[in-house]
DNA sequence: TTGTAGGCGTTATCAC
DNA sequence: GTGATAACGCCTACAA
């Protein structure tokens, strides 16, 4: 590895002056910067950014906690937060967690160990000591863990709330809700809350189902989806919390030869790549993916800066009327 | 920031002895080791990983670059890379290239400076130097840049194969293939050449189309692929190189009230999990992406220990046959 | 069994 | 303008 040193030794001067034209600090005579810099050409140097880390204290680095890359809300939501990032000149080192209490606390712990300058958590199992103790940049996404973290979440009650109504205006006599885990305490599970104010209150049938947040396992959503139209035969609407969701209701719909929208109505939430990819094309309520992910840097980054955050940060939603309902 | 020192102070001993409880070095009494480890524990002291990694010469972190981690072949590939990396300590920084050369250099360097103990490049469009300059562990995704680079790629030519003659053996007489960006030199590309090769041996009607990998624009290719059925109306089969664009041809076909399978028969390739998620289900070529990614990390690893590694990675494609074809 | 001292590669504070 | 030197936090010969 070629090091300061080294350019200096060959320039014929000290590491001092290196490093000075390194950084443009201080008064350096044109001929010895031109000099330097050709050496550094000359044997390709780069500096080493752990010892830069180490001595300045800071790492540049930013630690994202999400429950899994491969799903697609996260998956988006991920290129973003790297590309704002990378244009603030910070790093990412990508954790999934696969919502594993364990896990997640080892990777808290990984990423302190490592300095890192701030934390992005997607996923959130834990208790709040372990977060703020010691006391680093955090936001959090869609979870108000204490009063002291800031969080960022769209406008869950509001994405329910259009959601739910949407399907009652379309016509829907009874309609099925596909949760997460509300046992989580995210702010997701407002959408629940939502939906059960809305369909109360326009006095509708309904009927609710929780899952896990499991990606790879289709075929059991699809078995949970098939149970609930058996035992309901008469559902007319449905609103998931997950496009993903949403999509193996439309599959399960078909195989019950269900006409979307005529028979069923569908309505997903995200907007993620497949929601436009799916035919029918689905209904959904659209996250502003990209400026969650925008958010999440510049609130890490201006604490970073020792700068006042609003802790409550909620973004708007917008329903996307496509073609399941 | 609590450091090895408080840890010794408080216990009243020296660095050293700190150090080697830490790392199970040397002999140390009981007296003092519980003791050590109760400060610690006290303090909540965590290792400054920078300062090992600078010591040490090894950082423990692996750079990935792929064209954007929105795409669902690469979210699989990163989850599983992230997985195994994790398993055998190692972290992952996550890298976003837009296979734009610019970025892509800019990361290179970037990971270079940070002194990251391998990289995995899943996006290349650069020329072989920068990649071998200085020797760095690497393993490429799809790519032989050159013969020292070791890389990973499953049997494209034997995928595109498959993939064509199903459709010729399921009766299609002209069949168009729409594929990446052929000048890439991507070893996908083999997949057109077997396409091809098997269309010009069996005689059938063919035609083909190049896009960019732009996971946002859904709305180009649906244009594209408007425009190939406008050209071609009797296009009775499509091999498509990738289940994403796939997609868009169910979609397409829908507009035009074309059935599928009945009328046009489609196959995709990759197997991500938008495949099983369509209606009709995508027929697809699946790529061992897990496997590709615990591959990855492996080859990085051993390089690393300077292990000697096969140079060419060619994974078994397998047809999942569904309802597209 | 434990301590002293030097070094990992860089930057900043003093001198000259 | 440029050069010693100490420090960032940790680890390991070598002593004791």
């Amino acid at each position: 590895m070629t090091t300061i040193k080294d350019v200096a030794q060959k320039a014929g001067v000290t590491v001092t002056t290196v490093s000075r034209i390194l950084n443009n600090r201080g008064y350096i005579s044109d001929a010895t910067r031109q000099k330097v810099h050709a050496v550094m050409e000359e044997l390709n140097y780069q500096p080493n950014e752990i010892a830069r880390s180490l001595y300045r204290r800071k790492s540049n680095l930013i630690g994202l906690i999400i429950p899994t890359v491969a799903h697609p809300f996260f998956s988006e939501l991920s290129s973003y937060i790297e590309y704002y990032a990378y244009e603030a000149g910070y790093k990412i080192l990508l954790c999934n967690s696969h919502l594993d209490k364990v896990k997640e606390k080892e990777y808290l712990d990984m990423l302190k160990r490592n300095k890192v300058d701030g934390i992005i958590m997607g996923s959130h199992t834990l208790e709040v000591d372990d977060y703020i103790n010691p006391k680093l940049p955090i936001v959090t996404f869609d979870r108000c863990i204490s009063n002291d973290i800031p969080y960022i979440s769209s406008d869950n009650f509001q994405g329910g709330k259009l959601a739910t109504s949407l399907l009652i205006e379309r016509g829907c006599k009874k309609i099925a809700h596909i949760s997460g885990n509300l046992n989580l305490s995210l702010l997701a599970n407002k959408r629940y809350e939502a939906f059960i104010a809305e369909v109360n209150n326009r006095n509708v049938e309904h009927v609710t189902v929780q899952t896990e947040i499991n990606v790879f396992d289709s075929k059991q959503y699809e078995k949970l989806i098939h149970r609930l139209f058996e035992e309901h035969p008469d559902i007319d609407g449905v609103f998931s919390s997950s496009d993903n969701m949403a999509a193996n209701v439309i599959k399960v719909c078909y195989r019950l030869n269900k006409n979307i929208p005529a028979d069923v109505k569908i309505i997903g939430y995200d907007d993620t790549m497949v929601a436009s990819l799916l035919v029918p094309q689905l209904t959904t309520i659209r996250q502003p993916i990209e400026e969650m992910g925008r958010l999440a840097i510049e609130l890490i980054i201006k604490q970073i800066n020792q700068e006042e955050v609003e802790k409550k940060n909620i973004l708007p939603v917008k329903l996307i009327e496509r073609e399941t309902t």
